[in-house]
DNA sequence: TTGTATGCGTTATCAG
DNA sequence: CTGATAACGCATACAA
């Protein structure tokens, strides 16, 4: 009953070809074999091809967990990423792999969708599992994670973070990001300002961006108004809901920022509900965290975030300690400002195409 | 110079402390202490806690590869996924991951940026990793892709995918979504539809899509005007230019099939800035890949589509297949139509408040 | 260039 | 309940 090959084969019969059905086949050492595959030029022509022919023959793929044994090494690096489904990280994420896959590293990714809970756990699991070096996200975790990091002498990193005494941080100027949307509200003419940004208590990287606005905002006198400032998770719906407390409280504004493109897409939405003329009564600018603000109805100045850039810089950072060099010199992570007129090439309806007379 | 403890610590001094440390350390044998570690309930509850102790005190971490070796399982299992960022992967991605980790199972991710390219050799290097099983996107791969994990004996289930000789897959009815955008336009009268979707040679799902349209349109004696069809990538922009190009054509149009959100933003802003009264004079209907299709302005009609649902239902596959057990039987995954209207609640500017008098 | 033998850190088998 | 000891599959120093 259960010796039939394509029965539901759990774990008994998992013995697949080793190196040594390999050799055998082949007539020569596992020693001959295991260099034929990794040391292609420490071998002869003619036994290479021997080795090589018996292991196409048998569909031989090494045993990573014994090769990681042998050579206490992984070849791969982890990444523990909260609440990942929907959000920026994605890109940033790609980035990283695409990064440490050019040097054969492979990337072993946790997305828990609790926070906190157990990135304890998470880290010892991806421990256990051999990573090579870690990639974290933001700069606050509990002491016991970088003592286990630093206990197991495992490079680490972390990304979206600003500065830290525990160790190296890849992040862009969130305040100067904040000063440029600030900046272009001011020049504008705009003076009563509202905010509706993600929940600070528990994401080092809104607070950074709140506290960024208040001190652009205090260099020109300025301040948010307090009644018009709302933090909420980062949603669509939530912006939605957000920009209608606003409107329901009926304060006077000039101006809205958004701590994110997702609540800016929902509170333009709720604005247009409400046939409130945007940018005509009140501008509204955003962060733009997911690449998709620029493209957002009423368009809206926006700031893009250095975030693809970040995965890049994490994993060349990481690939460099994983080489024993010194840390390659990174210059500032590039932050653009985005004017609401950038959508995209016009279109006229009545002419036909656009670029013909 | 390079003994120093804090030291870029490339490969060579990487020995952290084994069982054998703990087990001298406690005055067991190794053999005590591992079991005290996987099987608690075998062990005495004095000798149990010497180990614990000794683990804590030396920060003792399993070293997996050698676990992984030893028992001839990983507790992960490998997901391949192409051009993750910015798309609704990371939702299905995150459920699959979510419902792998309820069973203790890890998910080791690969998302490479250019699809095909080496579909194999990623999933080679993940067998290499050890992974216990595999989930793939689409059933649409090269036949070495099957051959490899059949000839590996590895659990796999393909995700977002219909039926396949190859293996089990789990999908939604993408033809049955089609008809419900088609059956709603088809109500609201129109009659002459056009269609900006996802590139077909090469994404299975956006050809499902397509010819689930042709076939809704077929049954109610209507077709896709040729002149109103266009396939591009998955994006704002490219949604944008797609409309544009409708535009520019001057074809004579009731309603617009989006093939997900991401162009149904681009198209609409398009709409918007062409001027166009959307629903007034044009319809736009979608299909909703990333849920947020029913927070755009104007709202349109969309289909939810269960993406979140595939992840869970391919995790419940292979912990099935992992633990030896049948598969579990699995009814349809629900597609909902959510109509223009329901963007959220209403918001009256001139009232304040929503809920009271 | 190739074969041999040892080690990698755990789990599992089998006595005690 | 606990201690030896043999796998696990591969890489590598050493010998030939």
């Amino acid at each position: 009953m259960s010796s039939s090959p394509n029965r539901f084969s759990g774990l008994p019969a998992k013995r697949s070809t080793s190196l040594a059905d390999v050799a055998s086949l082949a007539g020569v050492s596992t020693g001959t074999v295991s260099r034929a595959l990794t040391r292609p030029d420490m071998i002869s022509e003619a036994t290479r091809e021997r080795v090589l022919a018996a292991v196409e023959r048998l569909g031989y793929v090494a045993n990573g967990a014994a090769r990681a044994l042998a050579m206490r090494r992984t070849m791969s690096v982890g990444a523990v990423v909260p609440r990942f489904g929907g959000s920026s990280f994605p890109t940033m994420i790609q980035a990283l792999e695409a990064t440490l896959a050019e040097q054969g590293y492979t990337l072993l990714l946790a997305a828990p969708e609790h926070r906190q809970s157990n990135e304890l756990a998470i880290l010892r699991t991806m421990l256990e599992r051999g990573v090579d070096a870690v990639a974290l996200l933001s700069s606050d975790h509990p002491r016991d994670v970088f003592a286990m990091l630093g206990n197991s002498r495992t490079p680490f990193v972390m990304m979206w973070a600003q500065e830290s005494v525990e160790g190296a941080c890849i992040g862009f100027d969130e305040p100067a990001a904040a000063a440029l949307l600030v900046d272009h509200l001011a020049e504008l003419g705009h003076r009563r300002i509202g905010f509706i940004g993600g929940l600070t208590a528990d994401n080092e990287r809104a607070r950074r961006r709140f506290q960024g606005l208040l001190r652009a905002l205090a260099r020109r006198g300025l301040e948010l108004l307090e009644e018009a400032t709302i933090e909420t998770d980062y949603g669509f719906q939530q912006g939605f809901d957000a920009m209608g407390m606003l409107l329901g409280r009926r304060v006077k504004l000039d101006a809205v920022v958004c701590g994110n493109d997702y609540l800016a897409a929902g509170a333009l939405s709720a604005l247009d509900r409400a046939g409130v003329d945007v940018p005509g009564s009140l501008s509204v600018a955003s962060f733009n965290d997911n690449d998709f603000a620029p493209f957002l109805h009423p368009p809206l100045t926006t700031v893009r975030l250095p975030i693809r850039e970040i995965g890049e810089q994490a994993g060349r950072y990481l690939l460099a300690r994983l080489h024993d060099r010194p840390p390659v010199p990174m210059g500032p992570l590039p932050i653009e400002l985005i004017r609401r007129s950038s959508t995209g090439p016009k279109v006229d309806i009545n002419r036909g195409r656009t670029s013909a007379a």
